[in-house]
Parts: structure tokens; C-alpha cells; sequence
DNA sequence: CCAAAAGTGTTGGATGTACACCCATGG
DNA sequence: CCATGGGTGTACATCCAACACTTTTGG
């Protein structure tokens, strides 16, 4: 490399919005800065990439120490490339966000790097001070989760579906999680013939819910579609 | 910098799908690579990002550089980083790629760099290959360009706007715009219609086009809404 | 029987597309 | 008068939101 000198050269980072269902309500995963800057303030879990690592390799290595869970290659959606040349007052940083959705079960593993890592409501998070750019980052990931929920990409595991504990679910566990997502109520009535018009989502398995689950009619049972692979 | 040295330093670089309309076709800017690797293939404009350098004013400069255009801040829309670690064979490279948009007048007026620089048809483009993921990149480019033309951002220039050279046009100069980056016809009474309902786009300017320009009646003349302020 | 949730039917509005049709100009 | 492009009207399909209504369970 004789003429490495020449250019500058920069940090690249990761940064992950890891989304799930908590509650009912969307959460993101948050860390509490240890150290300057941003001290004692929440961030956005990430790190460093690897000299011969691909960016979607690392983002999906950083998820796994943080939360201990494995996602396809296909489950992490690009956000954008964040380089403000101040954005990190140590040094010059580029840093590429993702988004990634993990079901509900999920508890967060604590791995190295990751004792102190949270599920916080996307809402409270969005309401207080984030370390860096990363109000920006998240905001722009939930659009985007929002995006995908309405219309899922042809071809790919929908958001709701990584969302989801179960293979196996009802129409109303599937609204609730889009519920969650949108941040808002979604008739019931449409939902399903929606969801049930368009064969990519979800298929029938003839089964009912046990009985036990509820008040009411016990709910059909439908099987998350797996991505069909595209001609 | 002491932990500097802890983690490995990537190049930052910056590649950009400039597209503009020639002889009714959307054409994209393109160079030639003198050197090795990839030498002789064709691949997208860019460069190295300045250490103090924001992505976007990186992507900005070199679009000068490269076509004498300059182009508000707001005109340059992000399609994605590109950080394969086999990418570039010489060195880690870490590539951000953006989209713009310049009125179809522009002459490329070679800078230092774009002695060689050329508009290309993007269909050609595609057919043929392109140096290093450059294919990939103007794929997605293009795709978000038609996005972009058929539903513009809110309170931003749109697409189209930004590939006419006059200020004030007809709805079939607009029109063939629209077409052109679409790679389809459009209804020419629709298109009206649609574009007039909402006056996020043109806005009328009473007068109508001097009858020398063609055969049937004169078009009624529109002022490219500037992007309104938001509250 | 009543409450509650699942699921179906129906309706009205918004939107998109196809296409007929009139308008204004140059030749 | 005719060809050409500008512009309007209209009809039809599709989609979506609202909501009435039936079905099936637990209490």
C-alpha cells in the first residue's frame, strides 16, 4: 500500500436498530454509554467492522454478541451511511446503520460487550437524548420498519414475521405486532382479508387455537410463508 | 489517536448515479477507467472523501469536479454503502453512492478528473459491465429514481424538477420527463390531471408556450413549484 | 343469556387507467 | 380541411377505510 498515505483514512462502524415486540409496544435495543463522550447516555448498539468483513457480516456479528441471536443475512435492512465529520468527536467515523427485528421471546443474552443493553420503548427513546447521530439513525429505521410492515419486499421474510415468536400464529397476534409497529389500531375486519388476499404472508394450516388462549371464537392458525424463491 | 491503531482504517469514497435526460432517454454519467484494476470499464463517478469532508458536500464536490454542475444540498439522495471486502482488489474500501439529478443541458464540462467522462444511456449501462459493484449501484439508483418520480418527498425539489433545464415548462416537456425515467409512456390527459391535483409540483403561470415550438395548440406554461418550507 | 373475540358482508370514497372527445394551432 | 398535440369528460376497476353483522367460544 505505497499510496496509503496519500488519502485519508477513516473508522467504519456499524450501528444496529434491533427492533422488537415488548408489551405491545415496539422496542429498540439500547445501551448506556460507559465512557466519554456521550457518557451515561443511551446509544445504539454497533462496533467496529473487520478489515475482511463484509458490512452486513458485521452488523449481523455485533447483533449476536449483543443479544445473542442469529438472524438470516436477508433480516438486516440497510439504513444508510452516517459520516458527519463531527459526529464523533475521537475520530473520523463512518458508520453504517441497519435494521434488524428479533421475536418477543428474545431476552437479551448480555455478551461481552453487552451487559448494560436494554429493551427501551421506541418512543421514550426517541423522546430523550441519544449518543451521536443516533436519533437520526432510529428514526430513520422505524420509517423504514413502518415502510416494510405496510408493504413487505417480494421475495424476503416480512418484518412482522421476524417479529414473531412462533411459527405458527393467528390473525390477531399478526395484527398485534403490526399494531405495534405502525403505533396505531388497525380494523380487524380488513386486516384479515388483507393479510389473507396476498398468499405471500401467511398460509392457512386448517388448525384452530386450544381453546384456552382467550374469551372469544378461537382463532384460525396460520403458518408464517416462508420467502419463496423468485424465479 | 493512541487506540488508533486498534482497529482497521478503511478509504471512504464517494459514487455517484448522476442521471439527466438526452434525446428522450435517461442517461447517467460515466467514465472510463484508465488503470488497472477494471482498466478500459466503464464505471460511476467518485472519489475519495476529505477527512473534514461531510459525505454529502464529498459526493457534491466531486459532482462538480466531475460536471461543473452544482446542485442544492437537498438534490443529492443517498442509495446505499458499499463495503464488500473484495470490492476494490488494491485496498478496503468503504463506498457511500448517491443519486442526482442534472437538467439536460448540462455538457459535461471535464474537470481534472472527468477528461474522459461521458453520458451513457442507462440502458446501455446496464447491459454492459461495469467496474467494481457499480452495477449493483446504479441499479438501485435508477430504481429509486422512479420511486422518487412517481411519488416525490414532501417539501423537497422532485426528481423531475431537477432534470429540466427552463424554469417554466408545459406538462409535456414535464411529461417526457416523467416518461423517460420511467422507461414508459404515460396517458398524456392523466398525467395532467394527477399533476395538477396536487400543486406540490407545478404551479400555473397563465401565460401559454409561443406557438413556434410545434404543430398542435399551444401548452399552457407551469412554474416548478420551489419545495415550500415546512411548518 | 351475555360479553368478547373471530370472521364475513357491504358500502362509499379515493385513486388509477383507458379512452372518447373537444380545442387550438400550423400547414 | 386535416393532422397534431393540448386538454377535459367519463366510465370502469381496484383498493381501502368504516362499520354492521354473524359465528363461536367462556363465563
Amino acid at each position: 500500500m505505497a499510496y496509503a498515505s496519500e488519502y485519508p483514512p477513516f473508522y467504519v462502524t456499524v450501528d444496529i436498530v434491533v427492533l422488537t415486540i415488548l408489551d405491545g409496544a415496539l422496542h429498540a435495543l439500547a445501551i448506556r454509554r460507559g465512557g466519554e463522550p456521550f457518557q451515561g447516555v443511551r446509544a445504539l448498539p454497533g462496533g467496529f467492522v473487520g478489515i475482511e468483513e463484509d458490512l452486513r457480516d458485521a452488523a449481523r456479528r455485533e447483533l449476536e454478541e449483543e443479544t445473542g441471536f442469529r438472524v438470516h443475512d436477508d433480516a438486516l435492512e440497510q439504513v444508510g451511511a452516517y459520516g458527519a465529520p463531527d459526529r464523533d468527536p475521537r475520530y473520523r467515523v463512518v458508520s453504517v446503520a441497519w435494521l434488524a427485528a428479533v421475536p418477543e421471546a428474545s431476552a437479551v443474552r448480555g455478551g461481552t460487550d453487552a451487559a448494560h443493553a436494554s429493551w427501551e420503548p421506541v418512543d421514550a427513546l426517541l423522546a430523550e437524548e441519544l449518543a451521536f447521530d443516533h436519533a437520526d439513525i432510529l428514526r430513520r429505521a422505524v420509517d423504514r420498519a413502518r415502510e416494510l410492515v405496510l408493504n413487505p419486499v417480494e421475495g424476503r421474510r416480512p418484518l412482522a414475521a421476524s417479529l414473531l415468536a412462533d411459527e405458527e400464529v393467528s390473525l390477531s397476534q399478526l395484527r398485534a405486532v403490526h399494531e405495534a409497529v405502525l403505533g396505531r389500531t388497525l380494523d380487524p375486519g380488513n386486516f384479515q382479508r388483507k393479510v389473507k388476499s396476498t398468499q405471500q404472508i401467511v398460509e392457512p394450516t386448517g388448525r384452530r387455537e386450544s381453546s384456552a388462549s382467550g374469551r372469544g371464537r378461537p382463532a384460525e392458525l396460520f403458518r408464517l410463508t416462508p420467502p419463496r424463491v423468485s424465479a
